[in-house]
Formats: structure tokens, sequence, C-alpha cells
DNA sequence: TTGAAAGCGCTAACAA
DNA sequence: TTGTTAGCGCTTTCAA
């Protein structure tokens, strides 16, 4: 035992009661007696008697709780989108058990089977960049396990998804560069085979036809580790300025990309970073801090974590098995500055 | 039942077995035949069998995992730390799991019991900027559960502690500004009983006075919502704007609320707020790219979590009840800029 | 209205 | 070497 808990045997010993009669006490079943339920209920609170969850998990075979795998959790899309998580699933009743891959498969295995084996009654999951086999979440989700996606999907399972306009967001950030007057705009992004790349991707592409500017496949890097390793965004700007064209402008797809750029820059070029135009996908606060500045594409984090929480309390607590099922699509915002007089 | 799951039992009968030689096998138990063991052992291996910890935690009074309790994730100090805490853990077969309680006391309590209830093995935690009245945590403490302190600590408890040289931090920045020729400078901090904000305020008037520089009151401010709340420091900023005398200078004792500061300056006084010397506690890789930067005391947030797990993994392990606490106290890092020619 | 007993998955003391 | 049984905390039939 590792330390002191009240149970349900102790209120039952003291008040020479069964177990029985002091769960139903508890439990406020209507087959008891008024005074017995007020006893019980009177002693459970002056000893601070508190159920055992765990023994609640084992019996109902679940707990209550839902878990969540993101890549990390010190990026500012997925702690709102967290924030959101949690506050749909405290209401309802539900506890948050926050993991975080690192962008590694392994780890996000781990992860999702731990989480699996403590009975969480379903999982909400952001994939990481390396996950390119996800059998060991279908197996999951196939023996009953309710999932559901947000930020980075996969097409292999059939459930419910909550995404961001990507496209748009892409497009959108695209455009406001070539507005600015860029023709020569290059894209830095996540691992290639992850939805928000290919999404964001499209919305470049789709941009830069609408203004007929060519397509050029040397202008867009893709980041592995997603920006958190500074040494590969160090790897794609030297690149980038070997190139015989150098481009005005960035879109960048992701927040830790921009940074690790805007750092890269610092360091290589600075006179050539200071006057590169950057638009990019991020939710920090304080990108507007930055030197030079990024215009900003924010998703919707919070309502997402919010819609996807939804979405899977309404799997778990369905009677019938669900078989229609939906991809919510968010839109993005391109913050779009203020033009004050001092900046 | 919530989803398939193969049990101890499952196997049991398809081999003809009982369950406890089943566990023996699956345990590696010596009290067992080579052949039954190896039966065993392909057979679960080839049903995949995961034992149910749900099964082992309440048998066991313990889960092998540690709770975390932090005000916010979102912050790189903290989403460093946890780096640690779980580098530690898993290597050690603990699992972490992560709560945050917003700077909210009650949240912090709801977080703190559910976790014991769900009987982690231990606990770790930086209190929240509300937290004055900690007995909720001492009771559980008396009763055996392991705490371990970081960050922000309490006196009330009698336990291993892990903070940064707060003392330091606070004095070394100041200094800094008082070496760039400052003699007005202002102090932004936390919550004024937290014990982070103590030891940097003693910081800062310590640099103050070896400089023979007067104190005034009028220039610390507090938050009591760590800089999560932009409003706050705008008001603040507001009151700092009315002075007499403005200062030159501040010393900011919290990444968000330095954050808060600069957003707060842009809006209210650009002008000033460019010329203003900022020195301040971050753990943001980012800081460099601000404007106006400001010069970070680093606090080694990795190293802190990984050793207040070490010293919590130790206090669960432990045979004999542990009667010896100790602080232990890591130098912060004041991060010189490099004097380039390009800035 | 209350109690006795079984069972959730697993381990371990005791028996065989 | 293997099996039987009790028990971790709780709920829930079934009996009384």
């Amino acid at each position: 035992m590792r330390y002191e808990t009240v149970t349900i045997k102790d209120i039952a010993k003291a008040l020479g009661l069964s177990t029985s009669t002091v769960s139903r006490a508890l439990r406020g079943g209507y087959e008891i007696s008024d005074e017995t339920k007020r006893i019980v209920l009177e002693y459970a609170e002056k000893i601070n008697y508190r159920p055992n969850p765990i023994a609640l998990s084992l019996k109902e075979r679940r707990s209550y709780s839902i878990g969540v795998v993101v890549c990390e959790i010190a990026n500012n899309f997925f702690s709102q989108a967290i924030n959101g998580i949690e506050s749909i699933a405290y209401n309802s009743g539900y506890h948050v058990i926050i993991t975080q891959s690192n962008e590694n498969h392994e780890r996000e295995v781990l992860n999702v089977e731990h989480l699996a084996s403590r009975s969480v009654d379903g999982l909400l999951i952001s994939l990481s960049s390396e996950s390119n086999d996800i059998s060991y979440l279908k197996s999951l989700h196939d023996k009953g396990l309710p999932i559901v996606f947000f930020d980075r999907v996969s097409e292999e399972i059939n459930t419910h998804k909550v995404i961001a306009n990507n496209f748009q967001g892409g497009f959108e950030a695209t455009e406001y560069l070539i507005k600015c007057g860029h023709k020569h705009i290059a894209h830095f992004t996540n691992a290639a085979h992850l939805s928000i790349t290919r999404e964001r991707l499209e919305g470049y592409k789709a941009a830069l036809q609408k203004h007929s500017i060519p397509f050029n496949p040397d202008y867009v890097k893709y980041c592995n580790y997603s920006g958190q390793i500074q040494e590969e965004l160090d790897a794609i700007v030297k690149d980038l300025l070997k190139l015989e064209k150098r481009p005005e402008a960035i879109f960048i797809a992701q927040d830790k990309i921009s940074t690790s750029t805007l750092l890269a820059f610092k360091k290589l070029d600075p006179e050539y970073g200071s006057k590169i135009a950057i638009s990019g996908f991020t939710n920090s606060r304080v990108a507007d801090l930055f030197c030079p500045e990024i215009t900003v594409v924010r998703q919707p984090a919070f309502e997402m974590g919010q819609l996807a929480t939804q979405l899977l309390i309404q799997l778990i607590e369905s009677k019938y098995p669900v078989t229609e099922f939906e991809t919510k699509i968010l839109n993005t915002q391109l913050m779009l500055k203020q033009l004050s007089t001092n900046t």
C-alpha cells in the first residue's frame, strides 16, 4: 500500500453496514432508506471519502478520461488546442491525459498503447511527422477505441476529423506576398507526406497559378522535424542562399519553421534576412514582435480542440455504433497589420 | 465493455492452464518449466497480449506513473522542464501525466486530487500564483504521497525542492542594466507571495544596493496572472507611463510578462517602448528575434525537470521513509549578446 | 430496505 | 511445477 485511503469498506465497518448498502447510499440509489443514506453521506463527508477511480475503471472498463497525442506541447497551436480540449472535457466530466510524440513514430505508438491500456475512453491525435504507417492505430480503432483526428489527419482511418482550412491558409498567405509585389516566393513546410503539408502546398500552388507565376520546385523545402531542429533550417537556408535566383519572399507552413528560419537568416545572412518578406502559419502571440515581422496565418486552435473533443465525446457516449463520420474544416485567418503610423 | 482486450484468462483457457501459471510464465517466475513458459510466451505474443495496468494498479496500489502540475504548458520554461521530466521518467519505467492549473488554485487542487486518486506514485509540482494555502497538499504529503517541488516551491512542506538561483538571476539581470548606464530600473514580476517572486526581487534589490541606487517601490509591479492576461500588463504599463520619472530600463521576472510588456508598449507608446532597455527571465528560443531585444536570463529548465524527477523517483523507490530533504539550486545564465557588426 | 456474493484482471500465499 | 483461492475497491445481481 502506498498511502492511506478511505474505502467503502471503512465506512461500512464504522457504520455497521454492508459495503453494498454504503455503495448504494453513496450513489444515491433509490432502494435505500433516507435515514441510512443520510448517515452514510454524512460520515463519508466527514472522513473525506473519495471513490477509487481505478477500481471503477477496472469494473466499468472505462475511465472517464481521454488521451491526447500531439507532437509537442511547446507549440502555441497545440497548447491552445489543448486548452480547447480541456475546456470541453472538464465540463463533460472527462479528464485529459496529454502526451507528446516529439515527431517520433515509436514514441507515438508507445503513448497510444499506454493510453489505450489505461482505458482512456477515446483518443485525440495529431500524427507525428514520422508516422506513415498507422496500422497500430487502425487496429485499436477496429477494436472499438473511439478516435478523432485533428490537425494532422489520415485517410486510412474512417472517423471524425477536425482540420483547419489549410488550402485557404496557404493560398491567402501566398497571395498576400504576391500582392506585395513578390514573384519569387519560396515555401518552407513540414514532412512531405503529412496531410497539412499537402493541403498548404496546394494552396501555395493555386495562388501562384492564379497570378500566372510558374511553380519552381527548388523553392519548396521540406522539414522532417517541423523546425524543431535548428540545424535543419540552417541547411535549408544555406541551400536557398546558393540559388541562382534567391526568392524575395517565403511562405512558411509552420510555427517553429518560421522562427527557426528567422534565426537561421540572422545567423547566416542578416542583411538578406531582414529584407525578405515572410508569411506563415503560427499561433504565437508574439509574432508581432519579431524582426523582421512576419505576416501571420492563424488557425482557430482553441475551437479545433473544442470541436474535436465534442465529436469524440459524442462517439464515446453514443449508444449505437457510429458509422457516419465527418471532416470539419475550420477557416484560418490572415492577420493583416493595422497600418499604424508608428512601425 | 468498451473494447476487446485479451486477458490472462483467455490465455489460460486456450492453453488449458491456470491463470496463475500463465501469470508466472509471463513475468518469468522461476518456479515454472521452461516448456510451459515457452508455450505461454509464444501464445501471448501471437495474440498480442498486454497486461492490464489498471488491474495492476488496483492490486499494487501504484501505477508507475508520476503526476506533473504546472501553471501552463504553453510556456517555454515549463515545456522544457517537462521534457526533462519525461526523459528521466521514461528511462526509469514511469509514465508522466501532465496537468495545468492555469494559475488557478481550485484547478490545481482538482488536478492534484485527480492524480492522487489515480494512484500516481509521486507528484512534481510548481505552485499556481493563487496558491497561498497548500494544506490540501500537505495532507496528501502527510499520508505518504511523495512530492517534489520545482520552480515555485513552498516552505510549508518539508520535501525535496529544485529551484533556479533566482537571486543570482535577478541580481545579474539588474546589474547588467546598471552597467549599461541605467539608474532608474523598474521591476515587473509575478504574484507577490510566490517564492520565485521574493527571490528575484531580492536579487534586484541587492544589485541596486551594490551600486548605491535607491530602491523605489513605485517601480515594482506585481502580476497576479504572470502575464497571461494582456490587460494586466496594459494597466501596469499605463501606470508606468504616468510616473513622474519614467524608468529607462526594466528587469522582468517572467517570460509571459516580458512579451506582454513588449506588446503593451507597442500598443501604448511604441516610441518610448523601443528605447527602453529590458532584461528578463525567459526560456524562449526566439527572444533574440524581438524588437526591442531583451537581454535574457535563462533557467536550466530541462535539467531542473530531470533533477526533480530523479529526486522524486528516489523518494518513490526508497525502502525506508526519507527524512532528509534537500533544496537544489541550479544556476541561471545571463545570455550576453555576441557583439556582432550587424544588429 | 439491506446483505451476501460474484466479478472486473492480476498476483501471490498456500496446497497439492 | 502447477493449481486453487483470496483479495485490491467497487458495483450489481440475487436473496432475504
